[in-house]
RNA sequence: GGGAGUAUAGCUCAGCUGGUUAGAGCGCCUGCCUUACAAGCAGGAGGUCACAGGUUCGAGCCCUGUUACUCCCACCA
C-alpha cells in the first residue's frame, strides 16, 4: 500500500499504466483450450489519418467489451490494424506532389508507389500511437494492415476464386466516375445532394421539316452525345413522329426518335434526349433500340467527340452550349429545378455517370445467404432496426464496381493477350497467356476497391487462405461495432464475403453507434473547422473522462453531440474516485482485502447494494447497455459509496474499527473492478495503490452477483435511519440552521433496533448532539421541531427558532399530501381489475405503498396532538 | 416515391421487456471551507413526457392519426 498524491493526474498516470500493461503483454490473447474466444476485429483506421472523435466512439465501445470480456475469463482478442484507403490515401500523396509541382504521372507507378509507402511509413504510426493515449488494450502482437503479406494473399485468393465461379466479370456499363479522383466508383461510394438547378427545353427539328420536338434535360451539355430522342409509345402527341429522326443541334447530326415504356409521360415535355454513355437509364434504352454510344466527357470531366467544345470542362461547355443555343434560337425556356447530384464521398465532387469497362462483383448469389443470416437472426444488429436497413439494402443490391483506376491498392491480378485476346487471371503473377502462351500479356493496370479488402478483414487478419491455428480457435469473431454510416461499404460486404469464403458468418453481433456530432448537432469535419481533437481532450482530461463522457448520455444508435463540459463532470467523477480512494488509504491499517465476519447495519446495507449493482452492471453489458451500465456505476459510487457509505464509516474509523476498514476496501476494490472496462487508467492506478492480492485490475475477475452478501431486512432497516437523516437535514436546512448547531435528537418509533445501532450515524449525518430512543412521546414538547417518517417520530429542542403555529401548520400540511396519497393508493387497491389482473408483486407492492403510506399519517397525527 | 429516427426540466440527454412521487449532467436559488474531494457537501426550485384519439386494472413507454425536425434509400430526364 502507499500513500495516493493528493492531486490526480491523468496524464501521468495513463502514460505509466499502459506501459506496465503493454510489459505485462495483458492484452495478448493466447489461444488457450480451457478459456472461451471472444473476439473483435477493429474496424481498420486509415492508416493516415488522425483519431476523431467518431473513432474514439467507436475503439471505447469495443474496449469496453474486450475488458469486461477479458475479466469474464474469457480469451479476449481485440485484433488491431489498419486500412490503405486507396483513394484518400493516394489523394494526400498526389497533394504532396503537386506542391513540389509534380504529378504522378512524373514519377511513374512504381516510384509513386514508393513515394505512398514512405508515406505509410511516417504517418501510419501516428493512429496507433493515438489509440494506445486512448486506452484500447489492442493485441498489438497481431497488428495487420490491408495490404500486408497475408491480406494481400487473401484479397489474390478471393478475386481468383470468385472470377473460376463467375462471380467476378468485367464489361461496359454506366458506372459513377469521380473527376476529380479520376477513377469509378461503387454505388455505394456516391452521396447524393440536392442542389437548385435548372430544366432547359431545347427544341430538335424533325428531319423531314414537318416541325420539331422539345426535350427538357437538366444536363445540356451532355446533349453533345444524344445518339436519339425517346416517347412513351403510349403517349399520342408523339405516336406520328416515333420512327422518325430529327437533327441535334450545334452538332448537326441526325438522331432516331425511339418509343420506349421508361419515359414518363407526365415529366417536362415527355420526350427525354437519349445520351447513353451519360445517363444509366438512357444506356438500357439504347440498348434496347440499338442506339449509338458516343462518350462526350472524358475522365477529367473535360468535353471530348464534342467538335468545338472539346477540352472545355464539363460546367464551362454547358455555359456555352446554352448561350449557342440560345443564340441559335433551340432554346424554348429555362425552369428552375431541383435535382439530386451525385458526388464522391471522399473528394465531394459531381460525380460524372459515364460508360466504362470495368470489373464488377456479381451480387445476387452472394446476397441470398448474406439476407438469410440475417432474416434468420445468425446475426443479429443491435439495435434491431438496422437489420431492416441491412437488409433493404441488400435485397436491392446491385452489382459492385470493384476496379479503381488508382495506383494504390490491391493491383488486379489479370493479364491481357496481346495476341489472342484471352484474359489470364492468376494466384500467382502470369508470365504468359494461359490460353495460348502468349509472353505478349499485360496486367491489368487498375487497383480494387478498398472495400474490397476489409470485407475480408474478420479472417484475411486471422491468417486465411492458410488454416492457421488461430483462424481454427479465433473464427467466427463475436461482435462487430460500427457506425451506421458504414453497413453498406463494409458490414454488408464483410457478412456476404464470410458466408462465401468461410462458409460462417464472420461475427454474431454487429454493434451500431451513432455519429458524434458538434454542440450545434451538425456533422463534425474538417472544412466545417468544428472537430474536437480528443487527443486534446485526453490531455485536458484524461482518457479516462473523455471514454466516460461518450460511453454515457446516448442510447445505442442514435447520435449524440459532444460538450466539452461534459468531459470536465467525468473528470470531476474520476477525481471523486481518487478522493474517496485516498480516504480509504489515510484510513487503512489492515492489509489485506477480506470482509469481516461481523457485520454492522451500515456494512449490509452497502453490501446489498453493490449486489444489485453487480447484477445490473453485468445484465446491462450482457446486452450492449453500455451507457445505462455507466451511469450506474457512476451513481454507485457517488451517492451510494461516498455521500453515504465513507461518512457513515468516519465514527467507526475515528475509534479504530478495524472490521469497517475491511468493509470499505472491499467495496473499493469491487467498485474498481465494475468500472475498469470504462475508466481502466484510474481504476488501474487506484488498484496497484490498495492491498490486491491478484497482479494487475485488468485480469481480475469481473464481479459475480453473490446472494449471501445480500441482507434485504437490514437494507431496508437502514433505509428508515437514512430517511431519518435526510428529514431531520431538509428541516434543519428550512430553518436555516447551520451544521455547526448541534441539537439533541428524542426518537419515538417502533423500531428502536434499527434506531439504536444507528446512533452514531444520525450523531454524525443528522448534526445531533445526543439521542434518546424511546417508545414514548417526551411529556413537554414545547420548543422543540418535529421531524416525522414513516418509521419514527423525532424531536429537536430548538427554543427561539420554534413557532408552535407554523409547526402546526407545516405538519397539517405534509399530512394533507400524505393523505391525498394515501388515497391514491387506496383507490387502486379497491380496484377489483387491479387486484385481480396485476401481477402480484406489484400487487403487494402497492399493499406496502399503501401500509407505509398509514404509518407516515399515523405518526404525523399523532405528533400533531402532542403540539396541544 | 419508399423506409427509418427523434420530440421528456432553462440547455444536452437517460428512462432497459408498460407497474412508485418521471431521473442525470450543466445552469439556477439557499446554506456550508463538516479533518477524501470547493473539480466538494447539504437543502431546494423547475416537467399537462409534441398534439389528438385508442388499447389496458395501469401508458413517457404499446396501437392509430396529426404536426415539426433529422437521416437513409430510390433517382422523372
Amino acid at each position: 500500500m502507499r500513500e495516493l498524491p493528493k492531486v490526480y493526474d491523468p496524464r501521468e498516470v495513463e502514460k505509466k499504466i499502459y506501459k506496465m500493461w503493454t510489459d505485462n503483454r495483458y492484452f495478448h490473447a493466447e489461444r488457450d483450450p480451457d478459456k472461451k474466444p471472444f473476439t473483435i476485429v477493429i474496424p481498420p483506421p486509415n492508416v493516415t489519418g488522425q483519431l476523431h472523435l467518431g473513432h474514439a466512439f467507436d475503439e471505447t465501445i469495443q474496449d469496453v467489451l474486450i475488458r469486461y470480456k477479458r475479466m469474464k475469463g474469457f480469451s479476449a482478442l481485440w485484433l488491431p490494424g489498419y486500412d490503405h484507403a486507396g483513394i484518400a490515401t493516394q489523394i494526400k500523396v498526389e497533394e504532396k506532389l503537386r506542391e513540389e509541382g509534380k504529378t504522378r504521372f512524373d514519377l511513374g507507378r512504381e516510384k509513386f508507389l514508393d513515394e505512398v509507402w514512405a508515406w505509410k511509413e511516417k504517418y501510419g504510426n501516428r493512429i496507433v500511437e493515438q489509440l494506445k493515449t486512448l486506452g484500447s488494450s489492442c493485441d498489438w502482437e497481431r497488428q495487420r494492415f490491408t495490404m500486408d503479406e497475408g491480406c494481400s494473399k487473401a484479397v489474390r485468393e478471393v478475386f481468383c476464386s470468385l472470377y473460376e465461379k463467375g462471380l467476378i466479370y468485367k464489361g461496359k456499363r454506366i458506372i459513377n466516375w469521380c473527376p476529380h479522383c479520376t477513377t469509378a466508383l461503387s454505388d455505394a461510394e456516391v452521396e447524393y445532394q440536392e442542389k437548385p438547378g435548372h430544366l432547359w427545353h431545347i427544341r430538335y427539328p424533325l428531319s423531314d421539316g414537318s416541325g420539331d420536338v422539345v426535350v427538357a434535360t437538366t444536363r445540356p451539355e451532355t446533349m453533345l452525345g444524344d445518339t436519339g430522342v425517346a416517347v412513351n409509345p403510349n403517349d399520342d402527341r408523339y405516336r406520328d413522329i416515333v420512327g422518325k429522326t430529327c437533327i441535334l443541334p450545334l452538332v448537326n447530326k441526325e438522331i432516331p426518335i425511339v418509343a420506349d415504356e421508361y419515359v414518363d409521360m407526365e415529366f417536362g415535355t415527355g420526350c427525354v434526349k437519349m445520351t447513353p454513355c451519360h445517363d444509366p437509364n438512357d444506356f438500357e434504352v439504347g440498348l434496347r433500340h440499338n442506339l449509338e454510344q458516343v462518350l462526350v466527357i472524358d475522365g477529367d470531366g473535360k468535353i471530348i467527340n464534342g467538335g468545338k467544345y472539346n477540352g472545355m470542362d464539363r460546367y464551362e461547355a454547358r455555359e456555352a452550349i446554352v448561350r449557342d443555343l440560345q443564340e441559335q434560337g433551340y432554346l424554348v425556356k429555362v425552369e428552375d429545378h431541383i435535382h439530386n447530384v451525385g458526388t464522391c464521398y471522399r473528394c465531394h465532387s459531381d460525380v460524372e455517370p459515364l460508360a466504362s469497362d470495368q470489373w464488377f462483383v456479381k451480387m445476387e448469389p452472394l446476397a441470398r445467404e448474406a439476407i438469410r443470416v440475417v432474416e434468420d437472426g445468425t446475426i443479429k444488429f443491435v439495435p434491431e432496426r438496422f437489420a431492416k436497413i441491412y437488409l433493404n439494402w441488400m435485397h436491392s443490391v446491385r452489382d459492385w464496381c470493384i476496379s479503381r483506376q488508382l495506383w494504390w491498392g490491391h493491383q488486379i491480378p489479370a493479364w491481357y493477350c496481346a495476341d489472342c485476346g484471352h484474359v489470364t487471371v492468376s494466384r500467382e503473377d502470369a508470365t504468359e497467356c494461359e490460353h495460348c502462351h502468349s509472353k505478349n500479356i499485360e496486367r491489368d493496370p487498375d487497383v480494387l476497391d478498398t472495400w474490397f479488402s476489409s470485407a475480408l478483414w474478420p479472417f484475411s487478419t486471422l491468417g486465411w487462405p492458410d488454416k492457421t491455428p488461430d483462424l481454427e480457435y479465433f473464427y467466427p469473431t463475436d461482435v462487430l461495432v460500427t457506425g451506421y454510416d458504414i453497413i453498406f461499404f463494409w458490414v454488408a460486404r464483410m457478412i456476404f464475403s464470410g458466408m462465401e469464403h468461410m462458409k460462417k458468418e464472420p461475427f454474431h453481433t454487429v454493434l451500431i453507434h451513432g455519429l458524434i456530432r458538434d454542440p450545434q448537432g451538425k456533422k463534425m469535419s474538417k472544412s466545417a473547422g468544428n472537430g474536437v481533437d480528443p487527443i486534446e481532450m485526453i490531455d485536458k482530461y484524461g482518457a479516462d473522462a473523455l471514454r466516460f463522457n461518450i460511453i454515457t448520455g446516448n442510447s445505442p444508435g442514435n447520435d449524440m453531440r459532444f460538450y466539452v463540459e461534459r468531459c470536465e463532470a467525468m473528470r470531476n467523477f474520476a477525481n471523486k474516485i481518487w478522493n474517496a480512494s485516498r480516504f480509504v488509504v489515510m484510513n487503512l491499517t489492515v492489509t489485506e482485502n477480506s470482509l469481516p465476519e461481523k457485520l454492522e447495519l451500515p456494512d449490509k446495507w452497502v453490501l446489498s447494494k453493490l449486489q444489485a449493482l453487480i447484477r445490473e452492471v453485468t445484465d446491462n453489458i450482457e446486452k450492449y447497455e453500455l451507457g445505462i451500465a455507466a451511469q450506474k456505476i457512476y451513481d454507485f459510487i457517488w451517492d451510494t459509496y461516498c455521500d453515504w457509505y465513507i461518512e457513515l464509516t468516519k465514527p467507526r474509523l475515528q475509534e479504530g474499527d478495524t472490521d469497517v476498514q475491511h468493509v470499505l476496501l472491499y467495496v473499493l476494490t469491487e467498485i474498481l473492478k465494475l468500472l475498469h472496462p470504462f475508466m481502466p487508467f484510474i481504476t488501474e492506478e487506484i488498484y496497484q495503490a490498495i492491498p490486491h492480492s491478484g497482479k494487475a485490475l485488468i485480469i481480475e475477475n469481473y464481479p459475480e452477483y453473490n446472494p449471501s452478501l445480500s441482507f434485504p431486512e437490514d437494507d431496508s432497516a437502514f433505509e428508515a435511519v437514512m430517511e431519518a437523516i435526510k428529514a431531520i437535514r431538509s428541516r434543519r436546512s428550512e430553518m436555516n440552521v447551520p451544521p455547526s448547531r448541534k441539537a439533541s435528537l428524542i426518537i419515538v418509533t417502533n423500531m428502536a433496533d434499527a434506531f439504536t445501532s444507528g446512533e452514531a450515524y444520525l450523531k454524525k449525518l443528522a448534526y445531533a448532539s445526543e439521542i434518546s430512543v424511546s417508545s414514548s412521546v417526551p411529556e413537554n414538547t414545547d420548543g422543540m421541531v418535529s421531524v416525522v417518517t414513516q418509521s419514527a417520530r423525532m424531536y429537536m429542542p430548538m427554543n427561539e427558532l420554534v413557532d408552535i403555529e407554523k409547526e402546526r401548520q407545516r405538519i397539517e400540511k405534509e399530512l394533507q399530501k400524505a393523505q391525498g396519497q394515501l388515497q391514491a393508493q387506496e383507490k387502486k387497491l379497491a380496484n377489483q381489475a387491479f387486484i385481480s389482473r396485476a401481477p402480484e408483486a406489484v400487487v403487494a407492492a402497492e399493499r406496502e405503498k399503501a401500509e407505509k403510506a398509514r404509518a407516515l399519517i399515523e405518526n404525523l397525527q399523532d405528533t400533531l396532538k402532542n403540539l396541544g
